[in-house]
DNA sequence: TGGTCCAAAGTACTGTAAAT
DNA sequence: ATTTACAGTACTTTGGACCA
């Protein structure tokens, strides 16, 4: 709060993305349990509403813009490939360097992906060809779907396991981690069927997961809660004038109450309101 | 239906200016 | 001298338009 309005008044907000260490602390926190944003074998790192999901859910945690939080992810990125890169020589003169920055460690998780962009070559053409493709090429997706958090984040393991059998259904052709060397002069109209089915998937899932994630919340309702909810429906039925007067009734009621409770041990309840309030 | 071409968008990598 | 942020460049992917 104290930053949004240092910010407002310097008004620092366009030119730079300006993070505390705390923020760029938390950013590699939450970006590191989005492996679609950072992992290039990742299959959903090619899956633009999934990320932008995933940039959100940053964002929002941040308190920030999604473009802000791309933009300083892409810096402290940039910082820790140089770092790596430099810090790339003879073993000893290396190693013996102290680690001045603080991100260095938390983003170590870097280190387990490929930055690499795969290059083209007309080299080996026909050297991959589909059998090679095998069950444990599609690791990534089921790490993708647990860990990626956003939109399919709480896919079920069912959901998980039927959403690897499209891809293991498509595995001749949909080449995930292979490089664009092998032969895909057929690929783009099934890659497409193929997207389609997981778009179609992932809708399902995640009406599914709206549906358990309303029934949870209801569950979390209490007595109190049910009761109001049940009163409000009662309330919605009256005509608009009643609607009001039953409102300020039952602020009225409310306030008295407060009044009481506030007041030191007043036992002049009547037996019929004296329950427990999850009795009622 | 499938293939090719092209434009747009996203991102890794690199150079450089500014800050420390 | 070193670190950091940003802009520019090159490359990849995607999707639309067009054609056979």
């Amino acid at each position: 709060m104290c930053w949004e309005r240092l910010s407002s008044v310097l008004d620092m907000s366009d030119s730079k993305v300006w993070f505390t260490a705390m923020e760029d602390e938390k950013l590699v926190e939450i970006v590191a349990k989005h492996p679609s944003l950072y992992d290039l074998e990742n299959p959903l790192y090619k899956d633009q509403v999934i990320k932008d999901n995933a940039w959100k859910e940053v964002a929002d945690h941040l308190r920030r813009s999604a473009k802000d939080c791309k933009k300083r992810w892409r810096n402290i990125k940039d910082t820790y490939n140089r770092r790596i890169k430099k810090g790339k020589g003879t073993g000893s003169s290396t190693s013996s360097k102290p680690e001045k920055w603080a991100l260095a460690e938390m983003l170590s998780f870097l280190d387990k992906v490929k930055h690499k962009r795969l290059s083209i070559s007309n080299i080996g053409i026909n050297s991959v060809n589909s059998d090679s493709v095998e069950e444990g090429d599609f690791e990534g997706i089921d790490v993708g779907i647990e860990e990626s958090g956003g939109v399919i984040q709480n896919i079920s393991d069912q959901s998980a396991s039927s959403f690897a059998a499209i891809i293991n259904d498509e595995s001749s052709t949909a080449n995930w981690n292979l490089p664009r060397s092998s032969d895909f002069s057929h690929l783009p109209t099934k890659r497409l069927k193929l997207n389609e089915k997981i778009t179609k998937l992932i809708e399902e899932r995640s009406c599914e997961r709206s549906e358990i994630l309303k029934l949870i919340s209801q569950r979390r309702e209490d007595s109190v809660d049910l009761f109001f909810r049940s009163v409000a429906m009662s309330v919605k039925q009256l005509r608009p004038e009643l609607i009001n007067e039953t409102k300020m009734r039952t602020l009225q009621l409310v306030f008295e109450m407060e009044s009481r409770n506030a007041s030191p041990a007043s036992h002049n309840l009547s037996p019929a309101y004296s329950s427990s309030p999850d009795q009622v």
